[in-house]
DNA sequence: GCTTCGGTAGTCAAGTTTGATTACCAGTTT
DNA sequence: AAACTGGTAATCAAACTTGACTACCGAAGC
């Protein structure tokens, strides 16, 4: 899977109609551009296909008073509502690896009931156990490890890798069953959009922690 | 980077002159299939293309006693002998946490001395706490972490999985150190290619843990 | 002797991603 | 007032990836 789309579909959702341009903002807010693929060509491709396929309703719109070409304003339907949250919830349980979908993931948990959201990372430790059992059994040949020599060293990652990351889930379900965060149907929900004219603090012309890689 | 540039021309380099079958094979021996792009249309669609640009020469070679169509073979050029060591030594420095370069990256490292091999890890180790610092000078606002909400998650997730690595690294980098396995002009490599009518034990028919996600 | 099956080797269309480029307007200089 | 700068909004070609598909041969089974 792919982060783009469900960053795209919650980035709509949350402000119930936007333009590309407002979603591709929402995005480097998030500091999307930095952990995912969320180049403009990305996004409005991602915005073009799901209209196609009717996650998302198009309204054609004058140009904008702030020039430009004519824009298009955006809309989520009930497939899309649907098809978010199966993301989401996919995103939250497959251990997939990828930065994006993680990040992604967290960043719209909370648009779930706290329960579930719980749920869903238990359910991912138990599937990053799993798949740690799976390499081991698997890749570990009749002479030792030893065999492998430096290939060896794949395996190793990967434990390591899986391991760490089973210690995060573990820590951040402590902080959420200790009721941290505020979760959907909770009240006020956590604004992560700017509104019309806010100043983005993390627009152009700072230095972003990419920079230095 | 995607790492299918690196996996490519490090197979045919061990191979010396190979098609694209064998690199396919090749491939599918190391696993490659399950943490990276590693599909058939890529591994043909990259060895044309490297071949268009000088970093490989293409032999066409008549259909093989074996059945099939007519196949190229590829040999690699000096150009992609560069090309091959400006990506692998790219590949070990810098923090680009996506699984599939890393991976490549191991597998490889044996083919430069052993003390480059060293430095380079501990230039990446450098990077890894470069970007640690950056993430957490950058991402904390005035009124502290708390003000993130459950956005602070997600750049908890960044620190914890940059520590993970640098910690692996590190351990890695011991073993290394202590003496462990064969690097360039250290006597025999290291076989990682199988050889023509070899069995391949991880072929099809068994059970490979991405099964499991 | 014929048919099926599995391995060998590769192509292709469709979809996605990338990075550069266009076009427009408002405000600011020169 | 003409030229420049910077933000808004989007498009496009080229490159890459995906997954299904083709074509061929040899060996095994009936």
């Amino acid at each position: 899977m792919s982060a783009i789309r469900l960053l795209v579909l919650g980035a709509v959702r949350q402000h119930g109609r936007a333009h590309g341009y407002q979603v591709r903002n929402d995005l480097e807010y998030w500091g999307a551009h930095e952990w995912s693929n969320a180049k403009p060509g990305s996004i409005y491709h991602a915005l073009k296909q799901m209209a196609k396929q009717g996650l998302l309703h198009a309204h054609e719109i004058a140009p904008s008073t702030a020039g430009g070409p004519p824009r298009t304003e955006y809309e989520i339907t009930p497939a899309g509502e649907q098809e978010y949250f199966a993301l989401l919830r996919d995103a939250l349980t497959s251990y997939d690896q990828k930065v994006d979908v993680k990040s992604a993931a967290i960043g719209f948990m909370v648009d779930l009931p706290r329960a579930e959201a719980v749920a869903l990372l238990k359910e991912r430790i138990r599937r990053i156990q799993e798949w740690r059992d799976a390499v081991t059994d698997h890749y570990v040949p009749e002479g030792g490890p030893e065999q492998l020599g430096h290939i060896g060293e794949i395996m190793n990652l990967w434990l390591h890798t899986a391991d760490a990351e089973a210690d995060w889930a573990r820590g951040m379900i402590g902080r959420i069953e200790g009721g941290a965060y505020t979760f959907a149907g909770e009240g006020e929900p956590f604004v992560g959009v700017l509104t019309e004219g806010e100043q983005n603090p993390y627009a152009t012309g700072e230095r972003h922690p990419e920079d230095a890689r």
